[in-house]
DNA sequence: AGCACA
């Protein structure tokens, strides 16, 4: 066979019509005004993609409608004067193709920041720093904020940025489609691919240091104890549709009380998203509500998310509806701070998790102490290395570490480590005999019931409820 | 002068 039938029968099918042309012999780097000059006359344009080619003098116009397109090809098939722009002459095909495929997609447009998703891995799997880890491996990582996501899906998102499109491309290329080492995994992760994009973000506005949300260039940032960081998610909804005024603090109506929800029971049901400050238990329209005060809205949109609708306690019992509540601050008139010694704290020491949650509840100073103020004379790395294999320091895939290398001096401390998913209250509490069971994932929609803490304990027997009582008893 | 982008 000759070599040179190929190369014929490459350009035969190209008499197909199609919507889309195929314009060559452009003078170079040809504008799209000047392409659109030129077809507008045949019909309405729906695309274009310019300077195509290796002498970036080739062209795609695609047409809204074929006869558009066909009646281009056919009036310069018999014009005696050609398609000409800039007084060169144009040659004109139907494109091979049925449609241009589209000029880049937003997330192919480079940018210094990367839309970073990992797959098959939940909030806690992947610390903020493992994030960082991995990616200062490609140069000198600005801010990182992981994006407001329900809790209990499988992959977490990240927004990453570097100081500009070329090292963000960089880490792109090298970890679009990898995974991050083993070694900076919990055992009980399977598989977790990176999916690497470009963001149109290019500077990210961190509001705190947090595990959810790191700002590398500003040592002076305040570090959030909720430890849930605010605002890189916009107020409106993808649709653009407003959404009901966010607050920190949750309306909490409870449906079917056929059991007792007492402040201590509230307190280790919302406690798994964040530092409940204060919690007011009242009657009204022979209902009990409760508000639940959280220092910041995310924490509360997020509580708000993952509990709407559940129940606390098995058989559709005291059933959660949560909406923003107007206030911001409770004005709590009667503080009665849990005495440890009688033992009835509402939360155990529970593994990770009880340790800063407890405080804004027993203390209200306490729970102001961390917003802001991180201890100046807390040494700590700039990241928990804890738990990490030790070669962790070290970039991972063997990738040299850029010039700027790992900003590992002069950033505030991390703030205490966040409740593990496996941390939060898993305790230790008896249910008793007869008592009601613990909400069954059965009970929730799909997809939500991993993350809806377990149900706290029916208050001890003998002891008064909160929703008997009259007067709105209001708590610390 | 001869078909891109992922």
């Amino acid at each position: 066979m000759s070599s040179s039938s190929g190369q014929t029968t490459q350009f035969r099918y190209t008499q197909t019509p199609s919507k889309v042309l195929h314009l060559r012999n452009l003078p170079w780097e040809c504008t799209e005004e000047e392409l659109v000059e030129l077809c507008k006359p045949f019909g309405r344009i729906v695309n274009t993609k310019c300077n195509v080619g290796a002498n970036r003098n080739q062209a795609f116009v695609e047409f809204a409608d074929l006869n558009q397109a066909i009646s281009m090809v056919s009036f310069y098939a018999s014009s005696s004067e050609p398609a000409q722009v800039r007084g060169k002459t144009v040659y004109i095909q139907y494109s091979n193709r049925q449609e241009i495929t589209n000029n880049k997609s937003s997330g192919d447009v480079a940018g210094n920041v990367l839309l970073v998703t990992i797959e098959g891995v939940e909030a806690g799997d992947v610390s903020i720093d493992v994030i960082h880890l991995v990616f200062s491996a490609f140069g000198f990582v600005h801010k990182i904020a992981t994006l407001r996501k329900l809790l209990g899906f499988r992959y977490i998102s990240a927004l990453i940025q570097f100081s500009d499109a070329e090292t963000a491309s960089a880490a792109r290329n090298a970890l679009d489609g990898r995974s991050i080492p083993r070694y900076l995994l919990p055992e009980h992760v399977g598989s977790c691919h990176l999916r690497i994009s470009f963001s149109a973000h290019t500077d990210l506005n961190i509001k705190f240091q947090s595990h959810r949300s790191r700002d590398y260039t500003n040592p002076y940032l305040p570090v959030n104890a909720s430890a849930i960081e605010g605002t890189v998610q916009p107020v409106l909804g993808p649709d653009g549709k407003k959404k009901e005024p966010e607050s920190n603090v949750l309306l909490a109506s409870i449906e079917n009380m056929q059991y007792a929800v007492t402040v201590d029971v509230l307190h280790a049901v919302f406690s798994a998203f964040g530092a409940v400050q204060k919690i007011a238990i009242f009657e009204k329209n022979g209902g009990t509500q409760a508000l639940i005060q959280y220092p910041d809205i995310t924490t509360a949109a997020l509580a708000k998310e993952a509990l709407e609708g559940h129940c606390i306690y098995d058989g559709g019992y005291c059933k959660l509806h949560l909406s923003y509540s107007r206030h911001t601050d409770l004005n709590v008139k009667r503080p009665r701070l849990h005495d440890p010694e009688t033992g009835i704290l509402p939360l155990q020491q529970g593994p990770g998790g009880a340790a800063h949650a407890a405080p804004g509840w027993q203390s209200p100073s306490s729970a102001t102490a961390y917003p802001g103020a991180p201890p100046a004379d807390r040494q700590m790395p700039p990241w928990d290395m804890s738990g990490m294999h030790p070669a962790a320091g070290r970039p991972p895939y063997g990738m040299a570490p850029s010039s700027g290398g790992f900003p590992s001096q002069g950033y505030p401390p991390p703030p205490p480590p966040p409740p593990a998913s496996s941390g939060i209250p898993t305790q230790q509490y008896q249910y008793p005999p007869g008592g009601p069971r613990p909400a069954s994932s059965a009970d929730h929609p799909q997809g939500v019931s991993q993350q809806l803490p377990p149900p706290p304990p029916p208050p001890p027997y003998g002891r008064p409820t909160a929703q008997v009582v009259s007067q709105p008893p209001v708590y610390y």
